[in-house]
DNA sequence: TAGTTTGATTGGTGTCGCGTACTAAAACCT
DNA sequence: AGGTTTTAGTACGCGACACCAATCAAACTA
């Protein structure tokens, strides 16, 4: 009623391919901070979280996960295990080292938060055609795959 | 002569529209805070630049395009001002207010960060054909233009 | 075995963001 | 006008987060 914002969007210009793909990823990432954030999870919790849901890496596996340095590992393990998110298990193998895993509590906060992640993602891609929305994941997905390559690793499940 | 992957990347599956997002906003803003590092700048201190290069807000309106309380502003100011990245200039209008403006050497600095982080992008997105970056331009301002028209406003250079 | 490297922790620094409390100026009443 | 209420910004304290440098014990190596 009160004027025609109430439905289409103003037939925006583009933005450009630099400055969308920046918002666009300050879209994406807000959305998972708020999600995050209703469990009291920060996005680096979240990440970590996400990274041990197939994986059992140690400390510094970890790190090199997150591209943090080990001090900050040390920290976010200590508050997330203090949650109780997370468990430390000494190695077997080198007894300096431990490994990280997920506890049930932590699967099923992250997969709460995975849950409404996607359906916040669904809603915000939803102006797009069906058609556009395949093409828009196989296109992330070539750009996000080509960066892993390049930069020299994996995106599989457990590289070692 | 390694291996296959001197060059192609690994004909990966799709990650699926939501895991290929999130992996790519991922991207884009590592890359971001990796450049703004380089320049002794944090995410928010460049998009406080970046919203600065074309507006001279109130500490108030600064909060409400970051997202960010007033109390953080006061902070995220001091700092840059501290830098001589940016002004406070008491406002004529209202005497408890100021405007924050940018300095020379910041939008200096800012722009050396939107140039290299412009390349940085480029060069990720080139794996897709010219067409397909025509597309995901379109795609990814479609998205980000419908999200900022339902959640109420702008975009465009100072609302009000 | 002595010397080096490695896995993790500690302590210190700085940014960031929040919530609360506070001051001063503006806006709002009757 | 005079009193009350909002509003703009700051101050302070807290915790998360990330870094660096230093430390220590365990593991490796010469």
């Amino acid at each position: 009623m009160t004027s025609p914002r109430d439905t289409a969007p103003p037939a925006t210009e583009d933005l450009g391919l630099v400055d969308a793909l920046a918002q666009l990823s300050f879209l994406v990432q807000n959305a998972l901070a708020e999600i995050a954030g209703e469990y009291d999870l920060s996005i680096t919790q979240t990440r970590l979280l996400g990274i041990l849901r197939d994986r059992e890496p140690t400390m510094n596996q970890l790190g090199h996960h997150l591209g943090l340095d080990k001090s900050s590992i040390t920290g976010l393990v200590d508050r997330a295990q203090r949650r109780g998110l997370v468990a430390r298990t000494p190695s077997t193998v080198d007894r300096r080292s431990f490994q990280v895993s997920i506890t049930d509590a932590g699967r099923q906060l992250a997969q709460q938060v995975a849950v409404r992640f996607a359906e916040r993602i669904e809603k915000c891609v939803e102006p797009l055609p069906e058609a556009d929305r395949k093409r828009l994941s196989r296109m992330a997905t070539r750009i996000v795959t080509a960066d892993a390559h390049d930069r020299g690793v994996d995106l599989r499940t457990d590289p070692r």
